[in-house]
DNA sequence: AAATAGTGCCTTGCTTAGCAAGGCACTATT
DNA sequence: AATAGTGCCTTGCTAAGCAAGGCACTATTT
């Protein structure tokens, strides 16, 4: 009887998607580089990971992706927050700061549950 | 070129299984009183997640597990730490630390990555 | 006594996501 | 010319959360 339609399950399953998304937020950048970003802050991750994961983005309508090429680099598909992308990217931050609430909360809380009636 | 061996897959897809742990190390208990607590804890979710979970975690030496009949009730299930169990737990707790760091200096962090040589 | 709700365990089948591995094309370096 | 790097992508595997449902027993209600 519990309702389990919460955001809850993307949390658990999805933490990177909104992590990649909080990046682009930032400013316009491309899969490779995200790749090598999260890895320098301890988030590795592969492309495996990533390219799919930006698809999935693109697909929901959170980002657009537009092909770019610089100097006389490699062409590169840049991705941009939409502005569906930045509301559900303040809705991730709510939902991520109540879930390791509620995480710590089982963590610290020395008091045994149940206990009381 | 990436090491993938940390934790940090165990604790994307795993988060609930360390807060399960840390359930019952406060006191030994059993799978249906931990879907509840969960659930009263805003994690919710389903027997279905709890039990293979436990499985797991028993599979693993980190929880042992006792039949235990109390008063005229049914007949449950009561599992209880190991001192691997223990062990596991500090360590998870110590990665947990550093991932929720890490996400939060992707939210948080205003400064662009890679702007600077 | 019979029916219902609750407790408490479990499994099957589906879906999703992270990953390793590898491929393709181009550029920069040696 | 050969190697390393950039930058994109896909296929196939595996693991985990979930819905749904089943089984057995107990407590409550009628």
């Amino acid at each position: 009887m519990v309702e389990l339609t919460n955001p809850l399950i993307q949390i658990k399953k999805g933490a990177l998607d909104f992590c990649v998304l909080a990046i682009i937020a930032r400013r316009e950048t491309y899969g490779y580089e995200i790749v090598k970003f999260l890895g320098e802050q301890g988030l590795a991750t592969s492309e495996g990971t990533i390219y799919p994961l930006l698809a999935r983005l693109n697909k929901d309508g959170l980002v657009t992706a537009a092909w770019r090429q610089e100097d006389g680099g490699n062409p590169r598909k840049y991705y941009r927050v939409t502005a569906k992308g930045e509301t559900a990217l303040v809705m991730f931050k709510q939902s991520w700061l109540d879930f390791i609430e509620a995480v710590n909360c089982i963590l610290e809380g020395g008091v045994a549950h149940g206990t009381r009636t």
